[in-house]
RNA sequence: GGCGACGUAGCUCAGCGGUAGAGCAGGGGACUCAUAAGCCCUUGGCCACAAGUUCAAAUCUUGUCGUCGCCA
């Protein structure tokens, strides 16, 4: 049966460029997930975009002399570069600075306020007169009431730590000088409080396959839920949809806007697609199924607050009133990821970035090491050493000179064909079962979301066809029984035939390449594509992804006799020792 | 301070009520198709600590300590 994926990925905010840790942390699982339910046949949908809006990108676009906007696009077009490189399959990956998301952001709003989810306080912020705005709490300085370090920031003191009210703070100023004042200001606020009780049933019910940190951590929350501003007094945003509010610069809170980004960017697939209503075979169908990729930083937002959202908004585009929003079926959030052995730090430069790691290695080596070390159920740590290791110990050593060995002796040995092997044996038939156990092994691990220990299953089975070919040694049988010989390589060619299909979702392009030295035709995969979408007031690149031609399968191979071979090549590059130093020292250098 | 996750072989982790497991690293061996890769054998652990429940506890309960994170 054909069952709907909704794939949601956690939104990249445009303020920094992406590392090692966000790619394991979030980006990465999404792909490898998602790749495996397409080659299942299962029907897709993975979106995600970069977060536009918000104070940070405003503070960083003074702080460089540029406008918000120019700010948000730098990055965005970063974000697509590295996720074509990673071979990061997004179907849409947008913005939110879109028309299309700001009026479904505007009018998820009005549901809820319609609904009765939606209340309004007046509460006391820093005014600056002379700009003629308020002023986010980061842009106000001065004494900290806790600690009394001279120059805390509003919103958090860097000597102690705390979080603060900026509104205590002891002689405050205003940054980059300027008069200061407080004053009464109006928000809206999400009236969590009385959207409770149903987030109580719907994270009490049927929720076994989430991961324990995840799931108790968000039972928890919910006993402790407070009333939430969703507004601020903030012009670079999407404007509060209430006469009176948008002329006077409100704008709706980023937390608030972004995670709407999931289902904005499943309608605009729709309607970029030609087919409007089909985002509803996600939102709607109560079959689908809806997985939120996510570090743990962000549980309390999906699997509380935005479930918050859905069940507040109840339903929109859409009459048929017995209909509801699917609310997150699992959110597998990642922990995180260190780098030998300490936090990594984007300030202090203390990190892998993702767009320079690509320039030296290829994506299936990193994209091999952040799974097999991927941080599913605690922090992990980045080691340089350990990189170098996995790469010449597991992917080069295991699956990718297995790959090698055969198809060069299959080459040199008959014709470059796939040898017709008659008859096979019972030890060739019980190889081709084994591997054939695996599309079960492997998918049941990929379908629950354990990654590292589906690749490590893939991997076992690797090294039963090395087991296989030593024991069979068809480089002694050529010598003796040339027939006894094309039986062995028949059966380990099918058997890598297979083992490129299980390695597909984590390993796409040396699968892909594998799927070519095999003499296949046809691409497993569809191409991924950066594309200049307009509206009526501009117009936003995406990344997108064009499924057709994709002929790869989860299914065993059906290689056929007599199918003429590719002249092959090594999957992988072996690293030398030397490397991990260098990288070390690069971190210390650059830091 | 409150809460949560985690603490198992040198390293990375699986097991989560019924005689301690895997991969890597270390040691030994036979082979040579292959990126000196692969294969076989092997060394190695009071399962953080302490009490309790049980015929039986890495596995359940409680407490302590340690790591990470969230909240205040």
């Amino acid at each position: 049966m054909t069952e709907n994926i909704l794939v949601s990925v956690a939104w990249p905010y445009a303020n920094a460029d992406i590392h090692v840790g966000n790619i394991t942390g979030a980006y990465l699982p999404a792909d490898v997930f998602a790749r495996y339910h397409r080659l299942k046949g299962n029907r897709v949908l993975m979106v995600s975009g970069t977060d536009a809006h918000g104070t940070p990108i405003t503070v960083r676009a003074d702080a460089e002399g540029l406008s918000a906007e120019e700010v948000y696009k730098r990055y965005h077009r970063r974000f697509l570069d590295l996720f074509v490189k990673y071979g990061l399959t997004y179907d849409l990956f947008t913005t939110t600075h879109t028309e299309n998301h700001f009026k479904v952001s505007q009018d998820i709003f009005l549901a809820l306020k319609e609904n009765g989810f939606l209340y309004t306080q007046t509460e006391k912020q820093w005014y600056a007169p002379g700009k003629g705005r308020f002023l986010p709490d980061r842009y106000v300085e001065g004494e900290c009431y806790l600690c009394h370090y001279p120059n805390a920031r509003g919103d958090q003191c860097d000597n102690c730590g705390s979080l603060l009210d900026s509104t205590q703070l002891i002689n405050p100023r205003a940054k980059g000088g300027g008069d200061l004042e407080l004053r009464e200001t109006e928000h809206f606020y999400l009236d969590l409080g009385k959207l409770a009780p149903a987030l109580a049933d719907y994270l009490n019910a049927g929720k076994d396959h989430w991961r324990p940190n995840v799931i108790n951590r968000s039972r928890q929350d919910v006993t402790e839920l407070r009333g939430r501003a969703i507004t601020r007094d903030l012009d670079w945003g999407i404007p509060v949809p209430v006469d009176g509010w948008r002329e006077t610069g409100k704008c709706l809170y980023v937390w608030f806007e972004a995670v709407i980004g999931y289902f904005s960017a499943s309608i605009e697939w729709s309607r970029n697609n030609g087919q409007p209503d089909a985002w509803k075979d996600w939102w709607y169908n109560p079959n689908a199924k809806t997985y939120y990729f996510i570090g743990k930083d962000n549980i309390p937002f999906h699997a509380v607050i935005w479930p918050a959202q859905l069940i507040g908004a109840r339903r929109l585009y859409e009459s048929d009133a017995s209909k509801t929003l699917n609310l997150p079926y699992d959110v597998p959030a990642n922990e995180f990821l260190n780098l030998e052995g300490q936090k990594i730090s984007g300030s202090r430069n203390w990190a892998v970035w993702g767009l320079d790691a690509a320039e030296r290695y290829d994506a299936d080596a990193l994209r091999y090491y952040l799974i097999a070390n991927m941080p599913e159920a605690r922090d992990a740590d980045w080691s340089w050493s350990e990189f170098v290791a996995r790469n010449n110990n597991e992917l080069v050593a295991t699956w990718g000179n297995l790959a090698n060995r055969m198809l060069s002796f299959a080459h040199k040995n008959f014709e470059g064909e796939v040898p017709d092997p008659g008859n096979l044996r019972p030890e060739d038939r019980e190889l081709l079962a084994a591997v054939e156990a695996g599309f079960d092994s492997v998918g049941e691990l990929l379908g629950a979301v354990k990654l590292r220990a589906a690749l490590g299953e893939a991997l076992r089975v690797a090294s039963e066809v090395n087991r296989y070919l030593d024991v069979r040694a068809p480089w002694s049988e050529i010598k003796t029984d040339r027939v006894a010989a094309a039986k062995t390589v028949f059966t380990a060619l099918n058997a890598i035939d297979s083992l490129k299909t299980l390695f597909a979702p984590f390993l796409p392009f040396s699968s892909e390449r594998l799927h070519q030295y095999l003499g296949h035709g046809g691409s497993l995969f569809g191409a991924q594509k950066i594309v200049a979408y307009d509206e009526s007031s501009g117009s936003h690149e995406a990344l997108t992804y064009d499924r057709s031609g994709a002929v790869g399968k989860w299914q065993p191979s059906k290689l056929k006799p007599r199918q003429v071979l590719h002249p092959p090549a090594p999957l992988f590059k072996k690293l030398e020792e030397a490397v991990a130093e260098e990288e070390v020292a690069r971190l210390h250098g650059a830091g």
